[in-house]
DNA sequence: TCCGATCTATACGGCAGCGTATATTTCACA
DNA sequence: TGTGAAATATACGCTGCCGTATAGATCGGA
């Protein structure tokens, strides 16, 4: 049985990369072959289409937002409050946050795509909720300050607007103080 | 001179209509012939190459989206802060804000369209500083507030999660309450 | 009514990517 | 060191799209 050199992981990773960088339509079967270095020969051992790829990228993308980030959580103890706190930075890494960008596009135009991304917010928006549930007993007020830092943490890269005076960073950490009290 | 049945100006809005639906690699020059119910004889006698199309697709998305609102303000008048607060309504239309959100995915993979986008940013990020300049004193906070403001109009509509007894609509205007003060 | 400019349809060659079929290489194992 | 299965390379036909060339259609004005 001959090792493979190019293992399925290997265009799901690369698949991700394209996704991250250049959306989904520019992830493209021969593509990922040259960018792997290898011609797509073996592509079609392992999926059935391209069709395929963009599925079990998704698959991999939602396991890892979730899954793996539950399993780093709950592997480093704390607290509950601790928990979620280290929830939302694995979350939010900037490398992710690319990824997330694609796939928030992605899922505009794909009903398929909205689905899982669906969940995955609804993941995430409970962390936040969690994270912040002892600060407002509101539950109206938590609710409302945890989508803007949620929105705020996801369209800050949008935005290419200057701020005179501060950068984007120093603007983004007092919003963060200013709705969750704080430094 | 046989008039145009499909003038320039169809193409771009066809254009646009299509980057705003399936992004930027979707604008394809036949597949919009095919729209117009037409073939691409035309096209080319407008546009130089697909290139050509997608720039002038983004100056009228830039045009419109600054000099058309502030003509349309200017003329219907009013105080600096009616002008400002119809400016940002006549910015953050529905329909506007899918055309934006593609522009912005865009812009992430080409500098060129982040260039423009960065002048519109500023702008918009402008209209929301005078339209809320005189409830804050320090401009700090006001920035803090306007990024906030400026980050939900844009990314409510790509978090998808869902919001326990309350609809988004309901969340997004208790965020622009707390942000702004009154209802 | 005819002209001529302009707009449009058709036809073409080229390229990139898909998915299939079939060789060829590689490597674990006997 | 063979051998056979798995991985990879190569070649093919197909489709969609690009940009060009050229012929035909349309309409304002002389």
């Amino acid at each position: 049985m001959a090792r493979a050199r190019t293992p399925r992981a290997a265009w799901i990773d690369a698949g991700l990369s394209v996704l991250a960088a250049r959306g989904p339509d520019a992830v493209r079967v021969e593509a990922l072959a040259a960018q792997l270095g290898v011609t797509k020969g073996g592509f079609y051992g392992y999926f059935d289409d391209r069709r395929a790829l963009l599925e079990e990228m998704l698959d991999t993308w939602e396991r890892r937002c979730i899954d793996e980030v539950l399993d780093r959580v709950e592997q480093e103890g704390g607290d509950a409050r601790t928990r979620a706190r280290r929830a939302g930075e694995l979350t939010f890494t900037p490398e992710l946050l690319t990824l997330d960008l694609a796939v928030r596009e992605w899922a505009r135009r794909d009903e398929g795509v909205a689905e899982r991304l669906r969940r995955v917010d609804d993941q995430r928006l409970g962390f936040l909720r969690t994270q912040f549930a002892d600060r407002f007993t509101d539950p109206v007020e938590l609710e409302t300050r945890c989508l803007l830092a949620f929105c705020t943490a996801i369209a800050s890269d949008l935005i290419l607007a200057g701020h005179p005076g501060q950068t984007r960073e120093e603007v983004v950490d007092r919003a963060e103080a200013l709705l969750f009290g704080g430094s």
